[in-house]
RNA sequence: GCCACCGUAGCUCAGUCGGUAGAGCGGCUGACUUGUAAUCAGCAGGUCGGGAGUUCAAUUCUCCCCGGUGGCUCCA
């Protein structure tokens, strides 16, 4: 048999006369690195140990390369669960994967609650194991085989009844007296489990079903070497220092005042700054996109919830009340607002598509666990809108939209890290949802060619439909690694049919049609995109909606007077602008500036006074002195005005 | 909602092996009048998240509640 080594470019070969493992094929070749942990055998990932028995290419897999560190964290979970059972005998190892974002492992495991402390405990227990360096053995088993040894952990048999055909065979991975159902492949030997910790402890559900067995999740990380984890841990702490929670009290954005709204935000004059700049910007896209921008109260009536929908499928969501023996309903979305306002007149083809656009408060209630500084929270405002189209239109316009999410993501805030999503029907589950299987296929299609049009890279997730039709989302990653939803575009054939509010317009036949209702969000909650803006710019917001635009700091009580004018006429000239004409020394000043990520510090000082000029200094620590008021207005209202990313005016 | 952890001054945190608390920043007052990342001094701030229990005594121990943080299908 032909062998073949390959290493990058180079490539060697030898000629083999009967079938060998990976490693007995590698040490004939005189192939030695102490950090070999697997290797690719005609392109697929294999142990070691693996026997070769046809004409080959190996690829060495090293312990620091990105396959080579799926494999040590896969261990490493493994590792994990056999110090649990060490530990406690009675543990039922579930799944243990690998994770990408985090990076690191889990395992999730059947048994009695642990405490950090515990956890700790376990972490000492997978070094002894790391130490004792354990030979990790693949042994292939009979499916009867496999369920013989399995019989008392019904997780694992599931699995293997799921996975494994009757009468095939699959494989499990032993070390020491631990062995697990595993497609592997794993380390040769626990030792190369060289850098890893163990991170936290939590609560999930066999099948992420919260009816099914709570299991303990014990989350883990591990690095090819001490020195990759470090950085690692170094990045985290960098991150935090993003966190939108911590630079929105900083920065004194926001507050919460849980004790009497848990998750509902209050916007101080800052925050409030920033949010109506991102307000006026989506209004004028909106307008132009042919959004007439309504308004619709907080609460309605349940009778108007009912007829929606949202009393049978979002009623868990809703803030009710009863005020004179009547039921209310806060709203948790504007559909319903929106339809009441196209059902006041009749509508002919030539009108559509009839959009309209909110900036409005909705409520939810969300479950104590889930929500999350700004980005989940249980009041929000949404940039909500409604277009209602006809069925031909529906490309164009969830097009149109496509390109609004670009401008505003791309180009104006420079957020490039953006998933797109489609969201179409479970094919084998089509009573689920509402409306024609004809009408489905057109709409899903139309989404995907107006993604594609616009050649938008899009993942598809099948079965995450709305009942009442399919979605576009944009999701965005935040400081910690987490993924949100932002921008939304759902096809809705379902408020405006015969069963609920009976939309119509006229075609050109004189025939009623109902339109389709496209629901869409550019921002989605106005609260959450703060928050990912906040940690997109750590604080240090383009000069278009940083709240403080410019500070005033004098130097000394003799340039007051001077530093006052200055501040009236940057007023009088619409620039946010804020002060410190306090005796602290201009050291002091200085350093509250940076602090405060200001983008400009105007300083003014016995110099600046005398000659009718000011000096300017950026929060980048750039300066230019003695410069005209002048000059740096017209700087100013440029990078207001063209939305720049970048603050230019100290760097010529 | 479930699991773990956490809740001390406006903020960041220390502390009390059970005897009702302390620092820095911030605030206020005064002195200093400063030229580019913290001037000095004094003062005022806390029913130690809420409730109940154990105890001579609870911020500290126990239980309950309220909040916060992280996690809750990235399938063997």
């Amino acid at each position: 048999m032909q062998v073949r080594l390959k290493r990058g470019e180079k490539s060697t070969e030898i000629e083999i006369s009967s079938p060998m493992s990976v490693s007995e094929i590698l040490e004939l070749m005189n192939y030695k690195d102490k950090d070999l942990v697997a290797a690719k055998v005609n392109g697929k990932l294999v142990d070691l140990s693996q026997i070769v028995k046809e004409d080959a290419t190996i690829e060495p897999v090293r312990i620091d390369s990105e396959d080579g560190i799926h494999i040590i964290r896969h261990s490493g979970a493994h590792i994990l669960a056999q110090a649990v059972k060490e530990l406690y005998p009675e543990a039922q190892p579930t799944i243990g994967p690998v994770t990408e974002d985090p990076p690191g492992f889990y395992y999730d495991i059947h048994m009695r609650n642990i405490t950090e402390e515990d956890l700790k405990k376990i972490e000492d227990k997978m070094r002894e194991i790391v130490k004792s360096d354990l030979k990790i053995k693949r042994k292939e088993l009979k499916k009867d085989d496999l369920k013989e040894l399995f019989r008392d952990n019904p997780f694992k048999l599931e699995l293997i009844e799921e996975n494994v055909p009757d009468n095939s065979y699959s494989t499990v991975y032993e070390q020491g007296d631990f062995i697990d159902f595993c497609l592997g492949p794993h380390l040769p030997s626990t030792s190369y489990l060289r850098a890893f910790k163990l991170l936290s402890v939590s609560n999930a559900y066999w099948r992420g079903n919260e009816k099914g067995t709570p299991l303990v999740r014990i989350y883990g990380t591990a690095f090819p070497n001490e020195k990759m984890m470090k950085e690692y841990f170094a990045m985290l702490e960098e991150a935090k220092r993003r966190d939108h929670r911590k630079l929105g009290a900083e920065l004194d954005l926001f507050i919460m005042r849980p004790e009497y709204g848990p998750s509902f935000p209050i916007y101080t004059p800052k925050g409030v700054a920033l949010r109506n700049e991102l307000i006026n910007y989506m209004k004028q896209l909106n307008r132009k996109a042919g959004y007439e921008e309504v308004w619709t109260p907080h609460a309605f009536k349940t009778s108007l919830w009912e007829k929606s929908g949202h009393m049978s499928h979002y009623r868990d969501n809703m803030f009710l009340m009863e005020v004179e023996n009547e039921d209310y309903g806060m709203k948790p979305m504007n559909c319903p607002g929106h339809i009441l306002i196209f059902q006041r007149k009749a509508w002919s083809y030539r009108d559509m598509p009839v959009r309209f656009s909110e900036f409005a408060t909705v409520y939810r209630y969300e479950k104590s666990g889930v929500t999350s500084g700004l980005l989940r929270v249980r009041s929000l405002t949404q940039d909500d809108g409604h277009a209602f189209v006809r069925m031909d239109q529906i490309e164009q316009e969830v097009g149109k939209l496509i390109d609004i999410i670009k401008e505003v993501y791309y180009s104006t805030f420079g957020i490039k890290e953006l998933k797109f999503k489609l969201s179409t029907r479970d094919e084998n589950n089509k009573d689920k949802y509402t409306g024609s299987s004809e009408v489905w296929d057109k709409a899903t299609k139309a989404l995907m060619q107006s993604l594609e049009n616009r050649s938008i890279k899009y993942e598809i997730k099948e079965g995450e439909a709305a009942f009442y039709g399919p979605k576009i989302d944009v999701d965005v990653r935040d400081a910690i690694g987490r993924y949100w939803q932002l921008s939304t575009i759902q096809l809705d054939f379902f408020m405006p049919d015969r069963d609920h509010f009976d939309l119509k317009y006229n075609d050109e036949n004189n025939q009623p049609q109902q339109p389709v209702m496209i629901h869409r969000a550019i921002y989605g909650s106005l609260d959450r995109f703060m928050g990912v803006i906040i940690e997109h710019f750590a604080g240090a917001f383009p000069l278009w909606i940083s709240p403080v635009q410019v500070r005033v700091v004098n130097i000394s009580e003799g340039s007051l007077e001077y530093s006052r004018k200055i501040i009236d006429l940057l007023l009088s000239e619409g620039i946010r602008v804020d002060s410190d004409l306090s005796s602290e020394t201009i050291n002091k000043k200085i350093r509250e500036a940076h602090g405060d990520k200001i983008p400009y510090t105007v300083i003014i000082g016995d110099k600046e006074a005398n000659e009718s000029k000011i000096s300017v200094r950026d929060r980048k620590n750039r300066q230019r002195n003695l410069v005209s008021l002048e000059s740096f207005l017209t700087v100013l209202k440029e990078e207001i005005n063209s939305k720049s990313l970048e603050i230019h005016f100290c760097s010529n």
